[in-house]
DNA sequence: GTCGGGCGTTGACGATCGTCAAATTCGGCG
DNA sequence: CGCCGAATTTGACGATCGTCAACGCCCGAC
């Protein structure tokens, strides 16, 4: 007997092993060994999450991890003033949660689901005996951990360096690797996973700010905006803006 | 016979063990049991920098960590462009240079003495090997990690939402934790570490621009400035000021 | 259907910031 | 002590950005 999946993409994934995941190899459970996975596999729990459903929310104690399976996810923080920044975008074979599991402290960022996504929950408990005892996952997470800083610092140096222009690019340009399409003509399309005004807080600017560079964008004829798809006629000439001044 | 410690005020620490370090318990290597702690004093290279002097320098491969006994240390990033960001500060305790460590890519940023200071060198080897092998001290690299992570998210928020005016009182009032100190009649001082060209490279401004926001603040009594001496007259308005908007 | 409410766009205006340029101060070195 | 170069400050000006406001659009609630 078959469940179906319902209407939100989600599909079953609690009668298989994390072993068998299509995102395995991408994770950091593939460096341990059967009897690790079988307790891995027994502790996880499936979940799906309807679009605008938070995983985890800023300010709440940390209570495992999360292990994307499909669907995008939006990691947000808001200060003091209520303001609104999207940090980025986790995608399936991302693990999510781990930075506050590690720290001890209460999640810093929200983590929402953009649209339809399933992700597997692993109890902070099990996940922590896992990475203390074995000493590779710990590296590995120690590895993805290294990366992000590395990603922030680059975050870092470009709010510090570049103007929203350039930086609007940059982001346009990132995106295009999981986002983007080419047509048959050469002209690439891309579909924006992201609301304008968190686009704006992604790239340190107010929404206004960023609709009127867009269009500016268009003048230029570097692209050409409508809702959330993006047409780019001349990828080349995009690139080299991006990576001008 | 005792050798002289020179005129930089570095200290000789090659007779000693590591157990015995000052900065000892602030570190991860606490995480070690003897023996690991004996590798741990055999491998390590007590050097000595001048003011100015670079421990390692953005785009070299990693030859292993350092952990500093004395001093303060710029981590400096540069763009493309040469535009040069200071993107923090190590202190006596900290360990620097484990980020390219861990993920195997060249140094991304450069390590430079403010003044004199003195670090212990460990080899990329025997530091990997460490790692590796010790889930505690792995573990402990992977907290210390974390902590970056959330320190940076913090920036980039600060960096995404505050004004310059802003982030120049709260860069300040971080300062005068290490820098500062209180005179007697509750007046506080603030000797900064580093040039105005390199604050303003903090806070994401130009030099002249940094210049300007300090004048106002004189205007307004908040502080005063001779060259890297700040005067506070009034630390609770500061601190409110930092605190605004 | 109708009514909000949120999102996106555009205009106007003031505030802030970056750039160029010049003057001034500071620190090290001969 | 004097000099030179780097750092810092100040001015002027244009470019960019944030804020307030108005308007149109879409979508879900009722």
């Amino acid at each position: 007997m078959q469940r179906t999946n319902g209407t939100n993409g989600c599909h079953r994934s609690d009668d298989r092993a994390c072993g068998t995941c299509a995102q395995f190899d991408r994770s950091e459970w593939k460096e341990l060994g059967p009897d690790d996975l079988a307790l891995l596999s027994a502790a996880k729990t499936p979940r799906c999450f309807a679009a605008g459903q938070s995983l985890f929310i800023q300010g709440e104690p940390n209570s495992g991890l999360y292990c994307l399976n499909a669907g995008t996810v939006a990691l947000r923080q808001l200060d003091e003033a209520g303001n609104s920044v999207l940090l980025g975008l986790a995608y399936a074979g991302d693990v999510i949660g781990y930075r506050s599991l590690i720290s001890g402290a209460e999640h810093k960022t929200s983590a929402e689901a953009l649209g339809p996504c399933s992700a597997c929950k692993i109890s902070r408990s099990v996940a922590l005996e896992l990475i203390q005892r074995r000493p590779q996952l710990g590296f590995a997470f120690l590895r993805r951990s290294s990366r992000e800083v590395e990603r922030m610092q680059d975050s870092l140096l470009r709010a510090t360096v570049l103007s929203n222009r350039v930086r609007l690019l940059q982001v346009m340009v990132w995106m295009m690797e999981r986002h983007g399409c080419v047509a048959d003509d050469g002209t690439h399309t891309l579909e924006l996973p992201i609301s304008r005004r968190d686009l704006a807080s992604m790239i340190g600017a107010r929404h206004e700010t960023l609709s009127r560079v867009m269009s500016r964008l268009e003048e230029e004829e570097l692209a050409r905006f409508s809702g959330r798809r993006v047409i780019i006629p001349n990828l080349d000439a995009f690139v080299e803006a991006a990576n001008a001044c």
